[in-house]
RNA sequence: GGUGGGUUGGCGGAGAGGUUACGCACCGGAUUGCAAAUCCGUGAAGACCGGUUCGAUUCCGGUACCCACCUCCA
């Protein structure tokens, strides 16, 4: 069996991986919170460990792997959105507006991340779904002595946890010298952080031991995480910006809670996406969606291969000069596709896996040095001159394996072209059979004419030795065509 | 101020204490009537300053610059 080997944070080590059960292994990733689209950096996380949960899948078994992934539906931005809706005129209760826009953003949170190929879940809990069981883990914190109850919130007692910090390397005492942390009133310390916080009537509530309220940020996903995978589970991934506060809360919480657990094994945190350089932000107006890529003809197999290239610990920075070559990589795939296999939309299963590839994933997710492995097949595949050679096989296997099963990036475009053109079909016929005819008389200046006419009216020709073949390029315009006439 | 990450050839981007990363671009060659596509090949690097070592881009220390987190942004 391959060894995975993963960079776990909590160590700050690469170590090989070892399930605690190979039958069962646990994986949970922190989903976003649901108050608005999605946009480009929140899809790193989601394709990074898409592709781990598929290395998992192919070492234990594709049904000895359960993936959990949260919805955040409690937050003050969804409640602020939501009442920002109620003050434009819309119709219902607060509670309904924010059921509307929960149930809204996650219909586009999946439409989105299955453009990028990215698998859904075994499960995606809602934080308002586990309501109960954060109050019982509230409840059992305050009654070990590990978090109190004051002003109608409740609170984490830092200080009952000695390896709080472990996780991102800070120290309780560093981080209040930093004199960055929130005081407020009713904490017994600074850094003490709130479980549970009171709702004023114009705030969504449920009703609990400390007042009707909500809960606070982290105890979400510890809940969650125990009720679906246990008191001790494999990997627990994110992104960097995560590991303080959001996942130390959580160890915390979750270790206080339940002593005889290991809570995860592994931490695993992706770095940060840029934008050209800079970081993606509304003030500096490089701030995108997933969706607004989409909407500009940019297929999601073209993001994910433009992610794939950056190793997930390293800040990874979209540009457009990355988008442009993604696109000329991934259609060049797409045509040794069509040539290499007898039939193009063959389906596959997974069998035939490039063992360099699985390697590479095995080795911290190296991303970059699969598709060295990927470029060296390509020039295999080329080599192979045949359809269906064993080398294509594996090679197309592999690719839809790492999620890419749709290669042609300019489908959209193409197919638009094509409807645009479907009457000229004919007419690029003739042509070329009139140039074939000039070639066969030896007129080349006819026969060049007439190919560099087509060239430039947007039909690409390959000429091989079993004879020519042509398409539709995207930009296909058929009025450049009377040139040619 | 504290913490973490980064700095590799024109661009993107890895591994390894000593032997070609790889891709794109460029250049040369093969193929082609000429192109395109494809194949083969050359050149080009390791922010800066020290240290360890027979030998460092790879280990250690320092400096500079960039990014992020410490403010419910993945």
């Amino acid at each position: 069996m391959v060894q995975i080997r993963l960079t776990n944070t909590k160590t700050r080590r690469k170590e090989d991986f070892r399930p605690i059960d190979p039958e069962n292994v646990r994986f949970y990733l922190c989903g976003p919170t649901v108050y608005d689209r999605a946009h480009l950096g929140n899809a790193r996380p989601v394709v990074v460990f898409d592709v781990l949960v598929r290395l998992l899948r192919h070492v234990y078994g594709a049904d000895h792997v359960t993936y959990v992934r949260n919805f955040t539906d409690v937050d003050d931005k969804i409640n602020a959105a939501a009442l920002a809706r109620q003050q434009a005129g819309a119709p219902g209760t607060l509670e309904e507006l924010i059921r509307e826009r929960t149930q809204e953003t996650i219909g586009w949170y999946h439409a989105d991340m299955d453009a990028l190929g990215a698998a859904r879940p075994d499960h995606e809990p809602r934080a308002t779904d586990y309501i109960d069981q954060m109050i019982a883990m509230i409840e059992k914190l305050i009654a070990e002595g590990h978090a109190y109850a004051r002003d109608g919130h409740a609170l984490f007692r830092v200080r009952s946890y000695a390896d709080y910090g472990k996780l991102s390397g800070r120290s309780v005492d560093d981080m209040i010298a930093g004199a960055r942390v929130e005081v407020a009133p009713f904490k017994e310390d600074p850094m003490d952080f709130v479980l549970w916080k009171p709702s004023d009537a114009g705030l969504p509530g449920w009703e609990s031991p400390w007042g009707r309220g909500r809960p606070g940020w982290h105890i979400e996903c510890s809940a969650m995480a125990h009720e679906l995978l246990g008191e001790s589970f494999d990997i627990h991934a994110g992104g960097i910006d995560l590991q303080f506060p959001h996942h130390e809360n959580e160890i915390a919480q979750s270790a206080c809670a339940h002593p005889h657990g290991e809570f995860a094994r592994v931490w695993l945190h992706n770095e940060m996406l840029q934008v050209e350089g800079k970081k993606m932000s509304k003030s500096l107006g490089n701030f995108f969606t997933v969706r607004d890529l989409l909407d500009q003809g940019i297929p999601g197999e073209v993001i994910r291969f433009v992610f794939l290239q950056t190793h997930y610990r390293k800040p990874m920075d979209w540009t457009e000069e990355k988008r442009i070559a993604a696109v000329g990589r991934l259609s060049k795939w797409d045509e040794l596709k069509r040539r290499s296999l007898s039939d193009p939309e063959r389906a596959f299963d997974g069998s035939m896996v490039d063992h360099a590839v699985i390697d590479a994933l095995a080795d911290d997710l190296n991303t970059p040095e699969v598709l060295t492995r990927l470029y060296a097949m390509q020039t295999e595949v080329m080599l192979a001159r045949k359809p269906d050679s064993e080398i294509a096989l594996s090679f197309f296997d592999t690719l839809q394996f790492l999620g890419f099963s749709n290669l042609d990036t300019q489908r959209l475009l193409r197919k638009q072209a094509v409807e645009k053109a479907a009457d000229k079909v004919n007419l690029v016929e003739t042509l070329l059979q009139a140039r074939s005819d000039a070639r066969q008389a030896r007129d080349f200046s006819r026969a060049d004419a007439i190919r560099d006419a087509l060239v430039a009216a947007g039909v690409e020709i390959n000429d091989t030795a079993e004879g020519s073949s042509w398409s539709f390029a995207p930009n296909f315009d058929a009025d450049r065509l009377k040139d040619v006439i």
